[in-house]
DNA sequence: AAGATAAGTGAGCGATCGCTTACTTTAAAA
DNA sequence: TTTTAAAGTAAGCGATCGCTCACTTATCTT
């Protein structure tokens, strides 16, 4: 899939011609180009939420099962950059209204049991879960946004290393873990 | 600005056909498609930022001065949705890295005074820029975010209350806070 | 081997793309 | 009031778009 210039820029003729085949063809497989984009991103995200479950266990403690989790995402992303900018395109696409249910079936079960489990054993203060999510996991996407991009701030490059990973996972878990309470 | 469709889909005679003025008179005063997209992108973006510095100043304390940036932002992201829209889907167009160096020239120095201000009054510890910026920005996008989408993982949709800003705010706060030296 | 079905193709349709040209209108300067 | 230049337009160029059709080739069934 090409994906060079944004979903703008993305034809299917050009798609057939840097693929080798007739245009026709691809229309065996795919209704339309919504449809050929569409059922990308769907086998795309899957693998993506897939991979990021990797050797987790929604019965891990929290600060292991979230470290689990980034390390499986920050590896994935690393590894397939291509599929991260796809799906960050088409997240700002109108088309992903049309997929973004179908993508986290799966993964909601699993990821609302670890919370649960987490909150229940006092490793975790409870919160609605959009808060839940911008405090656990938007840190994360942004540090590997910044790897991925060229220019940040006029700095140099910024390289996502292990340390620098594990720094802003420890300070996202205090955020998240409950005070103790003072006997 | 048509932004419906995301930028693909924003077509030149078809702005014009919409704006009810003919295609050339366009080409008076950008030089061409993408010449208009960077330059209504430098734009829109230097408004933001300009708005997210209303009243503030960088010898604020860090945590009222980091709060009148989410609120700022926040103001505006919800005040201004189409906005965010485009520039979130410029973001991942090809042509943001033509832009992302001339956007945040002013912002830079403002807000490098303001954090080196934190660190040394003990308000706020040492870290690298883009583990900083993770933490005290993206969950307020990632919640604005999660306003602004329709759907979000099946749940009835999420409204960012200030209540639910503050607490997020409180929960970075206390990341990003020194831990108090014991005597 | 003959027939049926699936898989794939080359050519090209109408529509729209980004963009230009030849020309007209508007408005300020002389 | 005439002159001049800036502002805008209708029409349409070549290229590419998404997509289809009439047809050929490969594969499977009997």
């Amino acid at each position: 899939m090409i994906v060079k210039e944004g979903l703008d820029g993305f034809g299917v003729n050009k798609l057939a011609r840097a693929a080798g085949v007739s245009p026709a063809t691809i229309y065996i497989y795919y209704k339309d180009r919504e449809d050929l984009i569409i059922q990308t991103t769907i086998r795309v995200a899957d693998t993506m939420l897939r991979e990021s479950l990797h050797d987790f266990d929604p019965d891990m403690h929290f600060a292991d099962g979230l470290r689990k989790q980034w390390q499986n995402r920050a590896n994935h992303f690393m590894q397939h950059p291509l599929d991260v900018e796809f799906i960050e395109k088409m997240r700002y696409s109108h088309l992903y209204d049309k997929v973004s249910g179908q993508i986290y079936l799966t993964f909601k079960d699993v990821m609302g049991k670890f919370v649960h489990n987490a909150i229940a054993r006092k490793e975790l203060i409870e919160l609605p879960f959009e808060v839940y999510w911008s405090l656990a996991f938007a840190p994360l996407y942004q540090l590997i946004k910044f790897h991925t991009q060229k220019k940040t701030f006029g700095h140099q490059p910024f390289v996502l290393t292990e340390e620098a990973m594990e720094q802003t996972l420890q300070l996202v878990l205090k955020a998240l873990k409950p005070d103790p309470i003072p006997s």
